[in-house]
DNA sequence: ATTAATTAACGTAAAAAATACATTTATTAT
DNA sequence: ATAATAAATGTATTTTTTACGTTAATTAAT
């Protein structure tokens, strides 16, 4: 640190460039077997029609989660969104209008949570991922730094808490596992593999949306998770 | 984004609050068969006396990656560091003097390769991570963290790239990683592993510097590297 | 010149984990 | 009663990980 003024007194800061600063948020979801991402879609000048993603400058009196947390919640009406922190995106020139950081945050959510109509009337639409449209400023490359963050976090946290309903069938699981990692997996293998964690409890309900037979229906161990986890245990399925 | 404003017009900034960044450096080495860590000793007040990261503000023009390069070229002399981003310190109250976002940054480095003079004369001291002071404000926890994340980073990484000399033992090696990981390994396993991802050429020289019998030296290959890490590999030990 | 001391180098067998692969089961709609 | 649909299940093979003891090269001391 510079040492021509004391630190921590006023005179010390008055030295240095105070810089704008903002939170992007690359949410994501499941839905209908398929990964979806929340974008926004410009209603006004310049760059009207373009897509973003939902965002917020942080105040002085507020942390980046609950800058992140205060915007989600205005559009999508959801409270309590476990937010984690990407990186920074802090290149001189990223932002033509001023020299603004921002900080990239991501989060797994179930849709099905969200109210919908509140989602759209505030101009945000879940797209799904695979057919995503071109974004503004460095946008695109939250997103698919957000997806290799997504994957890696996958090897050693059992995402699917996230990102899947209460309950949920171990078909529905392998299927977000597929869309995350963008490959097929072997039934067998899959449940044998998720079933060894000791994670899953099995419910004396069936789902039979997806099927005539119908499949039955799971629901974390919370504790047992957080145990494993503790213990450093690696999720890869 | 609010839309009060225009985006990326001068007034839609004017109505934000810019906020003062800083960076902190968690620099690794690897000496003597130790991880150290480098710390700067307050030798002003306040806290005079006290240990802390090296750290600077990030200024208007430069990224934060500049600005850690330019305190720890300083400091320590060395130029072309490869810096990594941690994470952001962003609490309200993290900063007694004013609201300040701190962005950590770590790297690992050949201590071999610096000037410790320099770094000695600037106050910086190579602490065995062992044996740390504790440190001001929030460092203790940047210092956890970027522990943490280095045993991550292990996993699909051959970070003895980045601490070791470049010709080094496949024991000094083995003691780099036992030191991050903080557990004795079997070398003969350790040994058929690492040579096992294909990365390492044997040179036709001896380290005689710990043994009577004298180590093979070893360099990387880093194209061979290159490809790996490309293709997703997995470099735990 | 011999011996003692020191760390490097090496291979194999057993256990555990990952993979590949096909049939039967429960249920609904016809 | 039958057809259609997706769920549920087991086993053999391959690959990876783990556990473990002996010999080899060199130097320093005698």
């Amino acid at each position: 640190m510079s040492n021509k003024t004391s630190p921590w007194s006023k005179d010390w800061y008055k030295e240095h460039d105070p810089i704008y600063i903002a939170t992007d948020c690359i949410i994501f979801g499941f839905d209908e077997g398929i990964l979806k991402l929340l974008v926004f879609k410009r209603r006004v000048e310049p760059q009207k029609g373009a897509y973003s993603l939902i965002g917020s400058f942080v105040k002085l009196n507020e942390s980046v989660t609950d800058a992140a947390k205060r915007v989600l919640e205005e559009i999508t009406g959801l409270k309590n969104v476990f937010m984690e922190e990407l990186r920074t995106y802090n290149e001189v020139m990223r932002d033509p209008g001023y020299r603004c950081i921002s900080i990239g945050q991501y989060a797994l959510i179930r849709i099905s949570d969200y109210d919908n109509e509140l989602v759209e009337k505030h101009g945000a639409i879940w797209y799904p991922f695979n057919e995503l449209p071109e974004l503004v400023l460095d946008h695109d490359i939250m997103v698919k730094d957000a997806l290799t963050r997504l994957r890696r976090k996958a090897r050693y946290q059992p995402i699917g808490f996230e990102l899947l309903p209460e309950k949920f069938t171990i078909p529905q699981l392998q299927n977000l596992y597929e869309a995350i990692y963008q490959k097929q997996m072997d039934s067998r293998n899959f449940r044998k593999k998720v079933l060894s964690f000791g994670v899953l409890i099995k419910l004396n309900e069936k789902d039979k949306l997806s099927s005539k037979k119908g499949a039955f229906l799971y629901k974390f161990d919370y504790d047992k998770y957080q145990q494993l986890v503790a213990s450093g245990i690696n999720f890869e399925v």
